[in-house]
DNA sequence: TCTGGGGTCCTAGGACCC
DNA sequence: TCTGGGGTCCTAGGACCC
């Protein structure tokens, strides 16, 4: 098979290449932006379209930011200040205070991923949708699609992509999709990689392990205490070796992914395992203290999920909570029913039973409700569910003990 | 002044059935 | 009285990805 990895660059504002932007922190309309041009300059119209006549100083700074976000994204010039995705916004202000902060805007997001996915769609049929900005393309059976080794398809894509939507977007072109994404690393942004397997050595190998698709920050410190540091190095080590320090599976996959080899298909068609919603909270909050707002955020979100599972066309049988400590520790519980649902109140009074089985001795940061073992709507299993083998669970004598003090005053919580 | 939200997959232990 | 495996389902936690 012949894979390509297409990735689009969400930023779309010509005035600010090279300089340090980061992308995160609260949702906001893009609009925002427009409606404080409108302000600026009334005698103009400022519409979507001029999106690139929009002044610097007219973009937010890092510095002028509240709150618990962490940055989505950030261009080079802010990388080279050490900023980088997944960082806490604050962290980054520090490091970099003059940066531009552009609100994260899902729903612009969600209609140019939808484009993007449409318009290669059109040229090559077999795309995995790997999330809003990324997807595999199998092209092996697309017309033309070998010439001069994928670059011209490549390029098809490419400017169609540009001409419909006017963001760029970066290519990897390889015989299987691990390769693939990894490629498009190699020229980005906007640009085209291809990787035939004799690169491998060369273009591969020099690169750090956390560049391969399935090692974490994790996997790479145990690696790192090995003395492993690229793929080469790790390429290098014994199959066997691998497979017994880091697992018969995980220690293979390691072995086979540093050399090149992937034999997983592109999926075009996946059905959903579990929906969820959850939310961080402004300031921790604590179980008794903040009662009456932790109870409607709660039902707020069995509410939502119950929505998305509507909207979506699919009910679930296993209704869990989680839970993130003011410390960052996160505990779950799950319990499975006897039937499917997507009803709000069947939702909350399950959840709210597991959110009993929780010791509650810190403040909370975090709060969410998941619904899983889905299946659609109108399906046989939905409509004849099986009784169920295990009892729903309740609280075993082990769980209870720690739970005596608070227990009293919970019992009515949520 | 740390650390979002929405997912998937894996592991490991226990229950329960045959 | 002691001692079996398999197989499946459920639950909790954790790694990882976008």
């Amino acid at each position: 098979m012949d894979a390509f990895y297409a990735s689009v660059e969400l930023l779309r504002y010509p005035q600010l290449k090279g300089l340090p932007v980061v992308i995160g922190g609260g949702r906001r309309r893009e609009d925002d932006l427009l409606a404080r041009m409108r302000l600026a300059q009334p005698e103009r119209e400022w519409t979507a379209h001029d999106l690139a006549d929009i002044p610097v100083d007219m973009f937010p700074r890092l510095n002028s930011y509240t709150g618990r976000g962490v940055i989505t994204t950030a261009t080079y010039a802010a990388r080279a200040f050490g900023v980088g995705s997944a960082m806490g916004v604050m962290k980054a202000a520090q490091l970099c205070p003059q940066a531009i902060l552009l609100p994260v805007d899902f729903e612009q997001y969600r209609h140019y991923s939808r484009r993007f996915k449409e318009i290669v769609r059109d040229i090559a049929p077999v795309v995995e949708d790997r999330g809003v900005d990324e997807i595999y393309i199998d092209f092996t059976n697309v017309p033309g699609g070998q010439r001069e080794g994928g670059r011209v398809l490549a390029r098809l894509i490419q400017k169609s992509i540009t001409d419909d939507t006017g963001l760029t977007c970066s290519i990897g072109v390889a015989p299987n999709k691990l390769l693939a994404k990894m490629a498009s690393e190699l020229n980005k942004p906007n640009g085209i990689s291809i990787l035939q397997p004799e690169d491998l050595t060369e273009k591969i190998w020099p690169l750090a392990c956390r560049k391969i698709n399935g090692i974490g920050p994790k996997a790479d410190a145990k690696l790192q205490a090995q003395g492993i540091h690229t793929i080469g190095e790790l390429a290098a080590r014994e199959r066997s070796w691998l497979m017994a320090n880091f697992g018969p599976s995980y220690g293979a996959w390691l072995h086979d992914a540093a050399h090149g080899t992937d034999t997983r298909d592109v999926v075009t068609e996946s059905e959903p395992v579990s929906m969820s919603r959850e939310t961080t909270f402004e300031k921790d909050l604590h179980v008794l203290h903040d009662k009456q707002s932790l109870g409607e955020i709660f039902t707020r979100l069995c509410q939502q999920v119950a929505a998305d599972l509507q909207r979506k066309g699919y009910v679930g049988k296993t209704i869990g909570i989680k839970i993130r400590f003011d410390n960052f520790q996160s505990a779950t519980r799950d319990s499975t029913l006897g039937f499917y649902t997507s009803d709000a109140k069947a939702i909350r009074q399950a959840a709210g039973m597991c959110l009993k089985r929780i010791d509650f001795k810190r403040r909370i940061r975090l709060l969410g409700v998941r619904v899983g073992s889905l299946v659609k709507a109108d399906s046989d299993q939905a409509l004849h569910p099986v009784p169920l083998k295990v009892l729903p669970s309740v609280l075993t004598a082990k769980e209870a003990a720690p739970l005596k003090d608070l227990r009293h005053e919970q019992a009515d919580l949520f």
